[in-house]
DNA sequence: ACCGCTCACGTGAGCGTTCACGGAGACATT
DNA sequence: AATGTCTCCGTGAACGCTCACGTGAGCGGT
């Protein structure tokens, strides 16, 4: 039970600016004055430099305190032109793939000595073109997830050194990670053939509907189907909320309609994870009746029952390149000299397929 | 396969700051000059003020998008005093606690306007001193949580807004959010005595082993158990990794040293279901031969069999009460005014126990 | 007594913006 | 013709800090 105040502020009517009676900035000057030496002298302390008496330090480093005084990051950073920021944007934190491509982004970051702030659009095309105009206000560099193709267009044309996590099939020019899709769900579905599925539906991630993105991973299983002389029903292609119970809702639509499917290919672990789960509880035993094929790799994917077969890709790593690559932008190498940077998704067989 | 110069980077002889050939900033000055206009007007284009030619605003516009300029945001936040940025402290964003945290945090900040940078510790007392310093320089206020005694003494002594996610028995001066593990604890080990169980094993996170923090939870169960006549074996607490594995391997030597045990109380949801993962692995029944009580409420414990009985917390929130509280302190209210404010762990029965 | 050196500290300038003004010109009003 | 009123635009000042200097005191060496 917390205090009213708090739920007030959250639900209905939202002030956005509670009590502005914001104190007034302790400055350098103040300090200086207050110790009765220079603004120079303040600063050596406050910035453990040289050339000055130690007893000096200690006074002005106790009037600072007592009087709250904290540099400000920005006359900080505007004389020092080494602090850098950069701006992390991914569509939904709760989504586990996130969390891994951001540990790499911090890692890489905390290396260089970097800040990282984090936005969230949700994959929604209001918010991404929110974010990226924020983005250029706020940041040194943007390392960004996008679907929707304006947001994106928006981003590379700007003038902030820009990198797209998963570039997909954009043109070299625009720095970014590819991961290959085509490649993965080539190995995978080949996988899936090869053990006899004839069978096989798919769980597409029905935000690239509204996206203009091109969404590889269904012309792929379109191509690759094609090319093994497979016919696929196009009712095999379900549009899933990407989340696990979107996946769930997505296998009950399929089963309703073609019981007879034996195995499934998810746009991710968290839409095969929910199918799966929602195909055993409607009394569906897997592998055996229908075998599940996640994307992405997820730890969750080994918590599930039976263990998910996926293709794992390095999300991590992902996170960490993204960064180099935008380093090599803000330190002056032009766009389209950055090297190309590919990940490669690894089968990893579990026991859903 | 990604070209090798950024695998060099990530690994081996790693060199901070690439190629420094860093192009030097472009100016409101210059894009005033360039235009035949100043200062002023370009600021009033850039800005989208009033008290301009349309046609003016589309030369200058058009002069500082070919020229690649962007305001400086240190320039801009020295004069105006609204732009704020949150420091976001947490110990592991693979853990999935956090990432709920991340999304309350997150969501308050931007119904405020707020930045949030985002800072990793792994609970390692080194890192949580390092962060600490840098939110004093880098942030307007900062929402942490911190397990060592000294980080939490030395942020809370600074003279920076400071919120405590998880503030436990903490004197009431220092503002934070409270979780009533006491409470969350006690309910859940009465709901185990309840249904029979007198053999109850604990799996405490090591973490606290070498924190100062007092580790509620542990005293919780040994009071409960106190209290209700049962008598505690020191071998029943086991210490865990902060993780799945860590669980797993926990239970493991758990069980070498008491087959017998009946239930497990976790110190919070991964670990309890890396040891009920690991107890089913060898061959016991959950709940029959031993039933699993998790603490945390993380939405993986229903993806396992049988899905995990919890304590839930609402995490969510506690990020955004956090938020909040920061945005009073901001605002001028002394840390002993905030309100008080406790989270309090729901109990939900799924399968597990 | 002079030079030179070190130590501790202060001074002016400048970082790139925005804000509060002030002012010129065009046009309408008296 | 003088006055008022828009619209558009420019000029100092200020934001809070660091950097490159400059300076004076103290001290040992010749």
């Amino acid at each position: 039970m917390w205090a009213a105040r708090y739920a007030e502020g959250v639900q209905g009517g939202y002030s956005p600016n509670v009590p502005t009676n914001r104190k007034p900035r302790v400055t350098i000057d103040q300090v200086a004055q207050a110790t009765g030496v220079s603004r120079q002298t303040v600063s050596r302390a406050i910035n453990n430099k040289s050339e000055i008496d130690p007893e000096t330090r200690r006074r002005v480093l106790e009037a600072a305190q007592a009087m709250g005084y904290r540099p400000s990051r920005f006359a900080r950073g505007l004389v020092r032109q080494d602090l850098i920021t950069v701006g992390l944007v991914i569509a939904d934190v709760l989504n586990p793939f996130f969390p891994e491509v951001t540990a790499g982004v911090l890692e890489a970051a905390e290396r260089r000595g970097w800040q990282v702030v984090v936005y969230n659009t949700g994959s929604e095309r209001r918010k991404e073109l929110e974010v990226v105009d924020m983005l250029f206000d706020q940041v040194d560099a943007g390392v960004a997830f996008l679907l929707h193709h304006e947001a994106i267009a928006k981003a590379t044309a700007g003038n902030l050194p820009f990198v797209l996590l998963d570039k997909g099939g954009r043109a070299p020019a625009v720095p970014g990670v590819r991961i290959d899709f085509e490649g993965g769900a080539r190995r995978g579905l080949e996988y899936l053939i090869d053990r006899g599925h004839r069978r096989i539906a798919m769980l597409d991630d029905e935000a690239y509907l509204s996206a203009e993105a091109p969404n590889t991973r269904r012309e792929l299983y379109l191509k690759v189907m094609g090319e093994r002389g497979i016919p696929v029903d196009i009712d095999w292609i379900q549009p899933a909320h990407n989340s696990i119970d979107g996946g769930a809702v997505a296998m009950e639509r399929l089963l309703s309609a073609h019981r007879d499917v034996t195995a499934v290919f998810a746009y991710n672990d968290l839409i095969a994870i929910g199918a799966q789960l929602r195909a055993r509880a409607l009394g569906l035993r897997v592998p055996e009746d229908c075998a599940f094929l996640g994307f992405d790799g997820l730890s969750i994917g080994e918590l599930v029952e039976p263990p998910l077969t996926t293709l794992h890709i390095d999300k991590r790593r992902l996170g960490e390149i993204a960064v180099e690559q935008a380093a090599l932008l803000l330190g002056g190498m032009s766009e389209d000299e950055i090297p190309e940077a590919v990940i490669e998704p690894q089968l990893v067989v579990r026991a859903s397929a």
